[in-house]
DNA sequence: CCCTAAATACCTATAAATGGGTATGTACTT
DNA sequence: AAGTACATACCCATTTATAGGTATTTAGGG
């Protein structure tokens, strides 16, 4: 029987794209196609898949969650995250995921099709793959804590993003500046900063949005 | 004869995506692809063009950069911009440039295939291209000069966004902070803003750095 | 030689951000 | 019932940034 492969990109090029690539290139797949995370929530809720390749940023949503929506369901299959951004932190998220692979879309196709054909768990070490500096092993819990944004901090990110003041904020978000001046001063501590632009910096380098 | 369509993404994946779709599509096309710039701009020195299809960040280099240099041998060819970004600056600089159309990386395939096959002229105006806010046709000059920063202004607003204060500037320049905060207060009143988020902002949508 | 752009540097004053506390209520977990 | 995470909000003090001036020097164009 052929190998069932969900793929969701709200590339629609890159989408239709890879479908065809993978239909040349592969054997036997059976591929169905998404641009958005919420039919394609409902899509993996109701039917078989054996591997999902996803993007990271779907409609200006987290990948990361519809990954977990589809681990529920699909707990075996094999997950293979395609993004146009690799930084440590995401690739770190990924692994505690369980997801199976992360490649760059940079990825020479033969490539990917190994990833999809192996059966064996093919854990970020496919050939071409960038190396990461620091240590892939994180101390467990510390790595994550540290970046562990609540929602209402990373609205408040986004609003200091976009160049707003606090006291802006807080009419934005109908709460005291004083509460906005306590969402930053935990945020920087989060992050071990002490300025907006280094935060803004790490919102970037993090992809914290898109 | 067929349309001849050179190609160039550093995302192999699309890249390679996007010709399966279009020789399906489309009705008769010699598809050149690239994915790094060099080699590109070595293609288009020698061969024919009709239709170039670009994206704007390849290799980490501009690609306006390899328009620029590719409209010098092809004048009368085609040129379509495939961003991932869609920036009113972006947008304003390839129509500057007698770009053919600048399109999301979301649009669909027929769409593309109708820009690539039209021989009018379709600047910009494709059905599903996103609205932009400020009206298209710029009081040339005006904006230019008022965003015409000197070199040194340039200077400080990199080291701001790398999260550096004004003394850290002061320091790293061998400068006093308060020509730092002179400095920071003319690029201010030059970009009409007045907070250093909003500079980030402004230096992004505007690819001062990339 | 005059004019201008640019870089340098200061004064003054206000506004904004940062960092240290403490505190309360709510919601969720164990 | 106790513990934890989170959002809320204030106190305080210090640092940083912003914005208005003015001023000098240097380099280059007309």
């Amino acid at each position: 029987m052929p190998t069932k492969i969900l793929i969701c990109d709200d590339h629609l090029l890159f989408l239709n794209g890879l479908a065809e690539v993978l239909h040349k290139f592969g054997s036997a797949y059976a591929i169905t196609l998404f641009s958005d995370s919420k039919s394609c929530y409902t899509y993996f809720a109701s039917a078989e898949v054996d591997v999902f390749i996803c993007d990271l940023n779907i409609d200006e949503r987290d990948g990361f969650e519809l990954i977990q929506q589809f681990k529920k369901f699909h707990p075996k299959a094999k997950v293979i995250i395609l993004s146009a951004y690799f930084e440590e932190f995401l690739v770190q998220k990924a692994a505690r995921m369980g997801v199976h692979a992360f490649l760059p879309k940079e990825t020479p196709i033969d490539e990917l099709v190994a990833v999809i054909d192996q059966t064996s768990v093919t854990l970020f070490n496919a050939p071409s793959i960038k190396k990461s500096t620091t240590p892939f092993v994180e101390k467990d819990g510390e790595q994550l804590k540290k970046f562990s944004l609540s929602a209402q901090e990373k609205q408040i990110i986004r609003l200091i993003i976009e160049g707003k003041t606090s006291k802006e904020i807080a009419n934005a978000l109908f709460i005291s500046k004083s509460t906005v001046d306590t969402h930053r001063k935990n945020i920087n501590k989060k992050l071990e900063i002490s300025n907006s632009s280094s935060l803004i910096k790490f919102a970037h380098e993090n992809n914290l949005f898109s």
